[in-house]
RNA sequence: GGUGCGAUGGCCGAGUGGUUAGGCAGAGGUCUGCAAAACCUCGAACAGCGGUUCAAUUCCGCUUCGCACCUCCA
């Protein structure tokens, strides 16, 4: 497979330096909040770009940081008049649970920033050795950027060229020369009890230095791959690049990945504009996870994804078409074991790999799917399809399953019916043996009413729950 | 000011120097008592202006508009 490295600013392919065993670390939630599906589109590109390495055979090592301390953590905690950990515990679960709504996988390793503080103060004490940090008076570390020669490099930022921008005031930290980050924060008032204790004082650690550390302690000096939404790519990314080469003189990470960011309804996701939605919104909203994933991993991911009601309503009748084929092929194999596939079933899967391989090209995949959705009925509808093949044509969409995860991922379950729609619909199969037709019509309705839909095929009535 | 990205049919969204992306929505048809589903067919797009070329939606330049980042936003 070969993808696009933010380092490089080309297609390159994904070689892990072990073979067969991409190692990768994916910045993860800052815990002080619900996620929104902002968060959840870098979220569910992470895993779609997980599930297609492993569709290669490859294995997989993934690590995701939970930052569990930070300005927004420590604010709320005080606010709530908790600690820390109590204060970021519950919104931890909830990230997990909100993964299992969208069906991404789990990460091998989630480490949170305040379990690596050993990590972190050995990392700073490597860079004082190397030069590449100094003590300012308020009692802060921070890294010395100027001695750092190829900084800049994957944001391609020429240091003279910077300039102050809207995000921090310029006087806030006691720094040497602008562009100095912080490795170590000394303890202020606005900490609360927020604290640990350093050899240069108690404080806490910078936000790019935890990334740093916990990367290095799970994937090693050198791993494979790291990603991101594009806004961390400057600083966040290219200040995890300073420290650690800095530290270890070996590169970092080869390959760096960055996923655009969501829009909705055409514009920025903001409070002011009523436009913001965590994942429990939507799904309060009636919406299913299956439906929100459907939207997100529809696009490509390095473009910005509009992400509208519209939109939403689409999947839903998507994935209805694609339950519709499945469910008929089921029918059509009944227990008959996987046969020769159809010839015309090669170019969509045959596309489809080409598609995930190609820099994650899922809008590309989705046209292989449903091409051979079309063709599957087609191929039912002309009566031409053997139990052995419909058979063989689920294991493909097994297969494209394992990259999607949403064929078979968080579908209504079928289960029975009550014996009250059970009744209705037996009363219908009486009327319409009558040719009742009216009568028919009437408990169609009734039971439509109730949340049941009808439909009447050669096979009888097909029954299912909306 | 710097560094990048983008503008595709009613909506979403790929891709390509010449040949149907795909989905949703829409039109017509087949099937059906009707409906639904499914199938078949169809219409509809490449922001504007120049340039290169036999040929430009695709390459180049300019313009307009939009977006992102420029020190702790996925």
């Amino acid at each position: 497979m070969q993808v696009y490295n933010s380092l490089t600013r080309s297609k390159e392919p994904l070689q892990p330096i072990e073979p067969g065993h991409v190692k990768m670390y994916t910045c993860g939630p800052t815990v002080y909040n619900f996620a929104h599906i902002g968060n959840f589109r870098a979220y569910a590109f992470e895993d779609i770009l997980r599930r297609v390495v492993l569709f290669n055979g490859c294995r997989v090592t993934q690590v995701m940081n939970l930052t569990d301390v930070d300005d927004k953590t420590i604010r709320g905690a005080l606010a709530a008049g908790v600690p820390l950990k109590h204060f970021t515990e519950p919104f931890i679960q909830a990230f997990f649970a909100d993964l299992k709504i969208l069906n991404i996988q789990p990460a091998e390793v989630y480490p949170a920033a305040t379990d690596h503080i050993p990590e972190m103060l050995a990392l700073i004490e490597r860079l004082f050795e190397r030069g590449l940090a100094y003590k300012s008076d308020d009692g802060s570390v921070y890294f010395s950027v100027a001695k750092l020669p190829n900084y800049g490099k994957l944001a391609h930022l020429d240091r003279a060229n910077l300039r102050a921008g809207a995000r921090v005031a310029q006087d806030e930290y006691e720094k040497e020369s602008y562009g100095d980050f912080a490795v170590w924060k000394a303890w202020d008032a606005s900490d609360g009890d927020v604290a640990w204790d350093s050899p240069w004082g108690r404080g806490r650690p910078g936000w790019h230095l935890e990334c740093s550390a916990m990367a290095m302690k799970y994937l090693g000096e050198t791993f494979d791959l790291h990603t991101g939404g594009i806004d961390n790519l400057f600083p966040h990314h290219e200040n995890e690049i300073a420290q650690t080469e800095g530290a270890t003189g070996k590169p970092f990470v080869n390959f760096w990945m960055h996923c655009a960011h969501l829009r909705v309804n055409g514009e920025k996701m903001s409070k002011s504009l009523g436009n913001f939605f965590t994942l429990r919104d939507l799904v309060q909203k009636g919406w299913s996870g299956r439906e929100i994933r459907y939207v997100l991993i529809n696009g490509h991911y390095r473009q910005p994804l509009n992400f509208t009601f519209d939109a939403l309503d689409a999947a839903r009748t998507s994935l209805a078409r694609i339950d519709e084929c499945v469910d008929a092929l089921t029918a059509r194999a009944g227990s008959v074991a996987a046969g020769v596939l159809p010839s015309w079933a090669d170019v969509p899967r045959i596309f489809f790999a080409a598609s995930v391989n190609d820099d994650l090209n899922l809008p590309e995949a989705f046209a292989a799917l449903f091409a051979l959705v079309r063709e599957s009925n087609s191929a039912m509808h002309q009566e031409v399809l053997t139990p052995a093949e419909a058979a063989a044509l689920l294991t493909v969409f097994d297969a494209l399953d394992t990259v999607f995860g949403l064929i078979r991922f968080g579908r209504a379950a079928g289960g029975g019916m009550p014996a009250e729609i059970e009744a209705l619909v037996q009363a219908r199969a009486e009327a319409r043996a009558n040719k009742d037709w009216s009568g028919s019509d009437r408990i169609r309705d009734e039971l439509a009413a109730q949340g049941w839909e009808v439909r009447d095929s050669k096979e009888g009535q097909k029954v299912k729950k909306l």
